[in-house]
RNA sequence: GGAGAGGUGUCCGAGUGGUUGAUGGUGCCGCUCUCGAAAAGCGGUCCCCGAUUAUAUCGGGGCGUGGGUUCGAAUCCCACCCUCUCCGCCA
């Protein structure tokens, strides 16, 4: 959420970030709704003024304490009502992307700010992920829409075997090379976590619910963690924080439908390893950088070459004040695969979920930054692993970094 | 799920209708004392909203959350949430 104030103070400037990422937030609305509730806010805590000093004289003064009492009542639901107008408005408006961010009017125009190694060359054609994973019997798809559906798939032997030593091998990697804290939380939150986090209101079409006992399902770890810290004051020394969560994700997925059916890569269920970041402010920058290094650095140990690219104006999430994407070559699919972004949020999460901390021993709280990328995102990764390290007889060698976890150099039929 | 108890400031813990941000202790910061430290004494120490020459000042709000009663509520009423204990159920 954008801080009021700076929405007040710097209208043109928020009219132009907005109009940059394809939006069409109603400033004009927003401003005149809040000009309105703060000349409620006005009469009315005067009239409460009026009112402390009338209740003081006792019996006296009951008849103008009736009047007050009524006035008082009016005036409160006025600003409750202005007050959630306005917040909604909020809520609905994205962060604004920061001056260094290349303006763009879609995806063509993100930029590509460093590639590792050049795409592998092969000497066959290789094949896609779907036709590897079906005929050495490690990814069954028909079953898996037998049992909850399209875009659902069954991971078996050697390949639940590859999908889990990716997972320990990348938290072992954040946790013990790069300093994160591993955290295991919830996979369904409170409907004000996905506030916090930026993906209700707007976003409620994509995100499973659970009626009964309203829960709502994580579509990335992002959320509990962004959560974790919700409506407390951080000490200057505890940050920066570093966290890594290995989630299971729920996506309804119904804006793409039809769109990516084939293979693993986009499914309404599937399993990530996140990062995630609270800084001072002046610090999330180059926070980021080293986020995004972070997640590069297990592409460069799995050997998987891939390039950065940064998001232009138009093609950042709602959250993100500036993003970078880790694509990966998968020859079979013949595409760079997102396997991550990394983005800084800057304040924009933390005001809703209000995570603050204290620059100073007598400062005032003021809210951290935050940031998340992901490191890395299960099937892409998979796809890449398969695609890249096949062999010509189908099978697939095993990345030299995941041996110690797979126990086998390389997965052939039944194995 | 059933029965009972309870939710107050960093924490502990008072307060059951009237200047109560809220007794007391504790923690934290500063000062005094000291060669220094401890102890002791004194002072300070919450958050939000609004007004402003804007962290100096003024006003309003905040005692789990949201409503209500009243001239006036931490204190009374209603609903909800959470924690603890016992019972039931269960990986």
């Amino acid at each position: 959420m954008l801080d009021i104030r700076f929405v007040r103070e710097n209208p043109e400037m928020v009219r132009e970030a907005v109009a940059n990422r394809n939006d069409n937030a109603p400033i004009d609305e927003i401003l005149r709704l809040d000009s309105e509730r703060r000349q409620k806010i006005g009469r009315l805590d005067s009239l409460r003024q009026e009112r402390k000093t009338v209740s003081r004289e006792r019996e006296k003064a009951q008849e103008r304490g009736r009047q007050l009492r009524t006035e008082i009542q009016e005036m409160e639901e006025e600003v409750r009502r202005l007050d959630a107008q306005l917040e909604a408005l909020l809520l609905q408006m994205p962060n604004i992307p920061q001056s260094t961010v290349p303006v763009g009017k879609d995806e063509s125009h993100n930029v590509v700010v460093r590639t590792w190694k050049e795409p592998k060359k092969f000497d066959f054609t290789p094949a896609p992920h779907w036709k590897l994973g079906e005929d050495l019997g490690i990814i069954d798809f028909d079953r898996g829409v037998k049992i909850s559906g399209s875009r659902f798939y069954i991971l078996g032997g050697a390949g639940a075997r590859l999908q889990r030593s990716l997972i320990y091998f990348m938290l072992d990697m954040h946790t013990r090379e790069h300093g994160y804290q591993e955290i295991y939380p919830p996979f369904m939150v409170k409907q004000e976590c996905m506030v916090g986090s930026g993906q209700l209101p707007k976003f409620a079409d994509n995100i499973y619910h659970d009626v009964e006992d309203d829960l709502w399902f994580v579509g990335t770890a992002e959320i509990p963690l962004t959560n974790l810290h919700r409506d407390e004051i951080l000490n200057k020394e505890d940050l920066p924080r570093y966290y890594v969560a290995y989630t299971a994700c729920f996506r309804r997925e119904k804006m793409s439908a039809g769109k990516d059916t084939r293979g693993i890569k986009r499914g309404h269920q599937f399993d990530k390893v996140e990062l995630y970041k609270f800084t001072e402010p002046e610090k999330s920058n180059e926070e980021l950088e080293k986020l995004t290094r972070d997640a590069e650095e297990v592409c460069q140990k799995l050997d998987l070459p891939y390039r950065v690219v940064e998001h232009c104006t138009a093609d950042m999430g709602f959250a993100a004040a500036r993003s970078y994407d880790i694509e990966v070559w998968a020859p079979g699919i013949a595409e760079w695969l997102e396997v991550s972004s990394c983005s800084n949020c800057t304040d924009f999460q933390a005001r809703r979920a209000n995570v603050r901390y204290r620059p100073g021993p007598e400062a005032r709280p003021q809210y951290v930054h935050t940031l998340n990328g992901s490191g890395l995102a299960l099937p892409r990764i998979m796809i890449a692993v398969m695609e890249n390290y096949q062999q010509p007889d189908g099978s697939i060698t095993v990345p030299g970094a995941l041996r110690d976890y797979m126990r086998t150099k390389v997965i052939k039929p039944d194995g």
